[in-house]
DNA sequence: ACTTAAATTGACCACCCGGTCATTATTAAA
DNA sequence: TTTAATAATGACCGGGTGGTCAATTTAAGT
């Protein structure tokens, strides 16, 4: 035994997903601390005892959902990315603003995850996911109007201030 | 016993400070759920039965923290619309940016149960307050724009779309 | 078919919650 | 000073929590 996911990754995968719905479910209906673990595993349909088998602790579990979250708005903003590439930089951040609300439409239960992330105090290391999310989007948009500004679609005398915006 | 609040506001004043200052401290630090009402008694130095009896319920002890934090902000906005009342229209709604952040580091556990309020999803009746507030601030901003387009400081044009910006 | 190892279960634990209420302490009236 | 009314207390209640683990079911090896 390696991580302590593991156990869980070696579930099938009809399980998995069955477990992963209940959490991503609860954790999107209830803050950290009200979110019931029982909840999560009537939902399941598995007992109490499996789901700490499988996830040690409750803010196991929650970190695992959250980083499949990230995995996937990752993914997603990827996409969008490579899919805007030759778009003047306007008309690309547009269409990533567009993307964004798309996104939260489509997959109502992680944004709602992230924003209770941001927004609210609980969730077992706040502090240490935000930053992280920080980084990320800097990054993104950083690499973006590195682009334009390449491209000479930006004159270079911002940067910071555009990520901050 | 004409309203329920009324054993309460016949305390002494310094036992009235001390279980409004405990309490605005334990809505500040968690959410709603989250916050004990046994940590609240601890930390005013009052017994559990006695708090109960100046408040029913839990809800209800939020409710009158919440609206003597909205009693203050309204204060607060009414000062400085009445002290900025001379300046552009530019120039103050610029005060009033600045005196709302002023506001926020001045009264920081004031300022969380609002963000947890309006970020967040549970508190008693979310629904009804986040509209009673949307209200007043469309009133307040409504009133600031109207002062503004008597004086012919702003074409006649906007009105909501200013408000909601 | 028998044995052994691994996976699954749910009763159980200690703890905390909001809320109650008989008992006690305090005050006011006589 | 005795009595009556009022205020304050904290042990207690039912219920929910995250987490545990002996016992049972399931699967694998021979």
């Amino acid at each position: 035994m390696i991580s302590s996911t593991n156990k869980f990754e070696q579930l099938p995968l009809e399980k998995q997903s069955r477990i992963v719905n209940a959490s991503i479910s609860e954790f999107a209906e209830k803050d950290y601390e009200t979110a019931s673990m029982n909840t999560v595993v009537n939902q399941a349909g598995i007992s109490k005892g499996s789901l700490f088998n499988y996830f040690k602790t409750k803010s196991i579990l929650y970190d695992h959902i959250y980083k499949l979250a990230l995995g996937e708005v990752k993914a997603y903003l990827r996409k969008v990315r490579d899919e805007t590439i030759d778009l003047p930089f306007e008309k690309r951040l547009s269409k990533i603003v567009d993307s964004g609300v798309q996104f939260i439409t489509e997959h109502p239960r992680l944004a709602r995850i992230y924003f209770r992330l941001i927004y609210s105090a609980d969730s077992p290391d706040r502090q240490n996911i935000v930053s992280e999310l920080q980084v990320l989007s800097d990054d993104y948009l950083g690499e973006i109007i590195q682009d334009a500004m390449d491209r000479n679609e930006l004159d270079p005398n911002l940067d910071k201030g555009q990520a901050v915006f």
